[in-house]
DNA sequence: TCCTCCGATTGGTCTTGACCAACTCTTATG
DNA sequence: CATAAGAGTTGGTCAAGACCAATCGGAGGA
């Protein structure tokens, strides 16, 4: 019982088929930023429970091609935009307007995986920590905590922690500008996980939503002497990491920031099928 | 109503709130490998329907808490493993048995998204490529699709494809082997993605499963020369890079292979709270 | 003109109940 | 003793319905 009418091989799950059908609609028939007929009306239109219905809609904004918000409506999602990791050279195009936003500097106790990492510091012992946001798009695309353990700064005037650059940087720098130090390298570790409350309110997401968790190790005399956490939003952000690249000539400049194509396939057309009414 | 017994500020949800409850249990009370009561039972001790319940079990799989399978139970996962994806150093301990299995090279149009990052092969036309499969603690996390555009090869005679190295090799010197292309270097993608349906297969889970998807474009003489697409089990794997990264003196000896701490805390006591019964 | 309040709309949460599919273990059978 | 047939267990899928919470827009009042 399906459109694609198969002999009846493995029966496959209604909301798999609805999630590929709806995935092709919104290649062909809508538009970025179009917004979709309200749950109640798709689920009636495919013949499904609501219940169904949202299982494939779950599983396409987990994939970054739907965006939904209560009290307003499903919309189609834009295309992911490459967001640099690494410490190399941007060589996706950045966004134009990418910047973090430091806060104020803290004492507090890093969370145990943290302190783990960090070879100056005993477990529950009290480290600085600062609070940045990356915006990007105009929105909130990660939030981050660093965790510099007082001996790695030993005597540093309060002052100088009380007022950071201000601006945009990217993490080694606040390090340099915040506590002076110069680093060697870094080593990053990337995982899937989910919100906690504080990180979800931050990136406008409902806690639990799916984030990429990448914890940066900076080396300094060979020992770590910072820990960054930085949670970014996996639906709309891809992570791009760049060592040791040569410029790439042609193409670099094959297209411009933001319009990126999609990972699996992207084209906008339009149409009318499942559009309004 | 809960056990926390705040004013009421927010209605936190009940499945969050049952998310925090398990996620305390998992950590106090069991150890890994150790299998749940089945779902009914749990919610029915927790008092909610069993798709409350299975709403915080699923959040709790996808941060690879738990492993669930269908006839036999949910049991508590092991620690996600570090692995390395990175051009570097080894830095975090890898698996003793990690290893690539590479399978036989085909000609196949790549997706569209691939085709856009080869210099050398235009929409639609035909190159070379190889799936590999990587296993590590017994079992399969990953499994990759490498596209060499015939042009990057001219001239290869067809014994080299079918012969491939046939034990385990990083990406590049699977690239060296099979078609002696030596790289400049190398720019990675991360991104979220759901698994497809042959990935899911290989990689013994169920299809739509959240993994990670890591592109490489691979460098030489100023062009993309190959591209691979590797699928990781986001349940399982944290990725790990090192660019440049000097051995740690003492940190990096801390702790034997496979168990390592968790990303936000873990210790494994016993208790019998929920246990059976 | 600006503000506030209220109601309609939309996605988010939760329940009950049912059946299916993968798996394990026991039991019957050769 | 090995194997096959069942039965029971467990997670996976699906339905139908109810209510909650965020949002938006219009009506009404200051």
């Amino acid at each position: 019982m399906g459109t694609t009418t198969q002999p009846d091989a493995v029966p496959e799950p209604k909301y798999w088929h609805l999630k590929t059908v709806l995935s092709d609609a919104l290649d062909s028939e809508f538009e970025v930023g179009e917004i979709l007929p309200n749950e109640r009306d798709l689920a009636a239109r495919f013949g499904v429970a609501r219940a169904t219905l949202r299982q494939a809609l779950e599983q396409l904004e987990l994939e970054g091609r739907l965006q939904r918000r209560r009290g307003v409506g499903t919309t189609v999602a834009p295309p992911r935009f490459g967001v640099d990791v690494g410490a190399g050279v941007h060589v996706w195009p950045g966004a134009p307007d990418d910047a973090w936003q430091t806060g104020e500097c803290e004492e507090t106790v890093p969370p145990r995986a943290v302190a783990a990492l960090l070879d100056a510091a005993a477990d529950g012992d009290e480290v600085h920590s600062v609070r940045r946001t990356r915006m990007t798009h105009g929105q909130p695309v990660a939030t981050e905590l660093l965790y510099v353990p007082r001996s790695s700064v030993p005597g540093l005037p309060a002052e100088t922690l009380e007022e950071p650059s201000g601006g945009s940087a990217r993490g080694r720098a606040v390090l340099r500008e915040l506590w002076r130090l110069e680093l060697q390298g870094q080593e990053r570790t990337v995982e899937l996980g989910s919100a906690r409350a504080d990180d979800a309110r931050q990136l406008d997401r409902l806690p639990g939503a799916p984030v990429l968790v990448v914890t940066t190790r900076y080396v300094a005399q060979g020992t770590t002497v910072a820990v960054g956490v930085s949670t970014y939003r996996a639906d709309t952000c891809r992570l791009t990491f760049a060592d040791r690249m040569p410029e790439p000539q042609a193409a670099a400049a094959e297209s411009t920031p933001s319009e990126r194509e999609r990972a699996h396939g992207g084209r906008h057309r339009t149409g009318a099928r499942l559009s309004r009414r």
